[in-house]
DNA sequence: TCCCGAATGTGTTTATTGTCACATTATTAA
DNA sequence: TTAATAATGTGACAATAAACACATTCGGGA
């Protein structure tokens, strides 16, 4: 895997894919980060990062789409949520202990940028506006998944269903119609619940025109409903 | 509840339950602490903060112990985590949308400080080493709850009761003989069960010598058998 | 001391969802 | 094109824990 790691061909200053944080260096700084900092290709299915491993870079997902997961008992896997591009995977872990506590793969072909840790550390404390833009989009990663989770726990399987379907059109896809990047297995990995009973849901709601179903292609036909669904639990 | 707020009787300065990012800031920004925040007592019982509220000051639990909750359609309630003193309460909230998203109640009279919001944050940008300090321990916070949450969802019932046992003992009261800071209700909302699930798992517990109980004062007798079915689900 | 309400314990019933076993349908590679 | 494999769908059954209904105990005034 290592291999694959090469010299950015463009420099962060012209990136098109910069992050948030990131927009608040300056000129200096920016070249700072180029400097230290490698890209990298992955194609979809491939794993990103294992849990358990030590950090040894900030990455950076420039572009695609990867899943955060962890793996229990070595056997059921847990999809904690799905990572779009422009997000930095296991922040929380690095501030935590340095170890990384979530596994991440690819969902698509993906671009991702290494970024060392200890200048990544060291622009934290010398810039107290990047330091506070990183702290604020932890903050609300965190605060998002956790409650999603929360809610979850307190929901029966079709409210679960139908709050997985609104996560994938509101916050992933950001249209009524799509195609799940994986299969039943995930889906219900996702949601926390066994794949027969994830398929049977979606099939009700297929039948009940909620939505439309052909294989992984979505389309959400009653939002309202399926915002009733969710809600009701 | 606002005539409790008093100007602290003693100065930042030379506070014996100062937190560990504060420790960080010199003299004079600590200074701006005192000059900017005030101290408050509440009784065991009492809510510090509600959910949905705006946040208008970072509130730092200088003494005594606090539940952090949320209520579920208006009526189960679900407790995050038991807060011990020396914590600031809502962080991860305060960065991302300023909106506390968990409440918070004393479980024991509490002693808490208000610090204007603004002064914090100013601090933050200011002092990167303070920044630093702050992102690591909501860090810390925010990744011991979600896994808590995580291998929880995970388990059936007598795993959850054993994680709690553990919870209290270990992170909690560092001891293996302490008394339930609420009564049964409570400690099935923290688990995510039902009282009479919670209950009966107990006795079961007490009566293979596993714990010995009386009311809410439990004494863990096998730790490692705890251990045990805290693992296996 | 007694009374009252809250907290706790207990048996039974019921709802929900996981598991198992297998049929069917896609997908991929030879 | 076909064989092999993976993914998906479906019915029957079992396990788990919630809900309900009520008995018992506890704790703090009057």
């Amino acid at each position: 895997m290592l291999d694959d790691v090469i010299k950015k061909d463009t420099s962060c200053h012209d990136c098109k894919d910069i992050s948030c944080a990131a927009a608040v260096l300056n000129v200096q700084e920016l070249g700072l980060v180029n400097a230290n900092s490698h890209e990298s290709f992955l194609k979809k299915g491939e794993v990103i990062l294992h849990e358990g491993s030590l950090t040894s870079h900030i990455i950076y997902l420039k572009t695609g789409l990867a899943k955060e997961y962890i793996k229990h008992s070595g056997e059921k896997e847990q999809i904690l949520q799905i990572v779009k591009k422009h997000t930095y995977l296991g922040l929380p872990s690095l501030f935590g202990d340095r170890i990384n506590h979530y596994s991440y793969a690819a969902l698509e072909d993906c671009t991702i940028c290494y970024i060392d840790i200890s200048m990544f550390n060291n622009l934290i404390k010398m810039n107290g506006n990047f330091a506070y833009e990183i702290l604020v989009s932890t903050s609300r990663d965190n605060l998002n998944n956790f409650n999603r989770f929360l809610h979850q726990s307190q929901k029966k399987i079709f409210g679960r269903v139908a709050d997985a379907l609104l996560y994938f059109s509101r916050i992933i896809y950001e249209t009524t119609q799509f195609e799940l990047p994986f299969p039943r297995q995930e889906f219900a990995d996702l949601i926390g619940v066994s794949r027969e009973s994830a398929t049977r849901v979606l099939i009700k709601f297929k039948s009940e025109g909620i939505i439309d179903l052909k294989g992984r292609s979505i389309t959400i036909v009653n939002v309202d409903l399926l915002e009733q669904i969710s809600q009701n639990g």
